[in-house]
DNA sequence: TTAGGGTTAG
């Protein structure tokens, strides 16, 4: 058991067989850092974030916990940072790197605490520990550089990326969807455009992400058309991918009859619409005043179980409240 | 061998 406990303990809780996977861990004679590091990487994977710092408070006087640990810590305190409980533990580890002088030892550490200040909404804190942080990698800037486009300071997101690539790294996916996302943010579509140059000049363009971000771009400034080209030179497209083509197409004020047809296409090519898909398409049938095409949308939303959603109850509510079925919107509510 | 960046809506 103990030869292959780790891997077992990882595999299953990687797999979500969180429970399964806790039991291994506690019938296993030889604990170590790797066991329980696997099982708190399955809690953070399904976002469990305040079990995955429970499990560490529990089993961290059984194991020799390494410096991957506290990484991992950190990302558990970064998936409810915005709570309070999630805020103070994240502090509570950084103050523990300090003292261990662990944020020194190793890049991922404060990578990981950039990450979790950025998370909690605290920038000033992010840009600090970037700061000070001697080696720098690549991570480093990605997680500054979103952290910044995450806190709407979009300005120095363009800035630190422009750092970036002075220091002679170049950039990867990431770093160039967290920029684009900037770009679209401060309606610049002049360095949008240049950055979607360097994108393909680096290849970057062929990553669904990157090109989904440019999507949003042209449709956020106004360039249906520009998005359009995207979207049909695009090798492989996501459910994001869709998403983002009909709100762009409902938002461009095109007729209802565009955006449903691009929602058509989308299930024609074997994607399952999600609460995102309905609630673009629905801010284009609201201004509907026949009420077919909102029961068919109705019906799907049921069909795809995303009804117990606010955003999407909000939404039909709307429809139906202007084509004057009231009957609708208490069945909605009740 | 486990970890640290990301895109759609609101």
């Amino acid at each position: 058991m103990s030869m292959w406990g780790s891997a077992l303990v990882g595999g299953f809780s990687r797999l979500g067989s969180f429970d399964h996977a806790r039991k291994i861990f506690e019938q296993m004679t030889a604990r170590n850092a790797v066991s329980m590091n696997g099982l708190m990487v399955g809690l953070v994977r399904q976002k469990r974030g305040e079990e995955a710092v429970e499990v560490f408070k529990e089993t961290r006087h059984l194991v020799d916990i390494n410096i991957d640990s506290y990484v991992i810590l950190l990302s558990a305190c970064a998936e409810f940072a915005l709570l309070d409980g999630g805020r103070r533990k994240g502090r509570e580890v950084h103050g523990h790197a300090i003292r261990t002088g662990l944020n020194d030892a190793k890049v991922s550490v404060g990578n990981g605490l950039i990450n979790m200040y950025a998370k909690c909404g605290d920038i000033d804190h992010a840009r600090s520990v970037f700061g000070l942080m001697v080696d720098k990698d690549l991570v480093s800037w990605n997680s500054m550089i979103s952290g910044l486009d995450q806190n709407k300071c979009f300005e120095d997101a363009v800035k630190s990326y422009n750092s970036m690539r002075k220091s002679g790294l170049i950039p990867s996916n990431f770093a160039l969807i967290s920029v684009l996302s900037s770009c679209a943010s401060l309606g610049c579509i002049l360095l949008g455009q240049q950055t979607h140059g360097e994108g393909i000049k680096l290849g970057l363009d062929l990553d669904v992400s990157v090109s989904n971000t440019l999507l949003a771009l042209y449709a956020e400034t106004g360039r249906l058309a520009e998005c359009q080209k995207v979207f049909s030179w695009m090798l492989e497209r996501d459910q994001v991918s869709w998403n983002t083509v009909i709100g762009a197409v409902a938002d461009s004020g095109a007729s209802v009859s565009e955006a449903v047809e691009v929602f058509l296409e989308m299930m024609r090519a074997g994607w399952s619409p999600n609460r995102v898909t309905f609630i673009n398409l629905l801010a284009t049938v609201s201004s509907l005043s026949t009420s077919k095409l909102i029961h068919q949308i109705h019906a799907l939303i049921l069909k795809y179980n995303v009804k117990d959603d606010n955003a999407i109850e909000n939404a039909l509510l709307a429809c139906y409240g202007k084509s004057g079925e009231m009957e609708n919107c208490e069945e909605i509510f009740f």
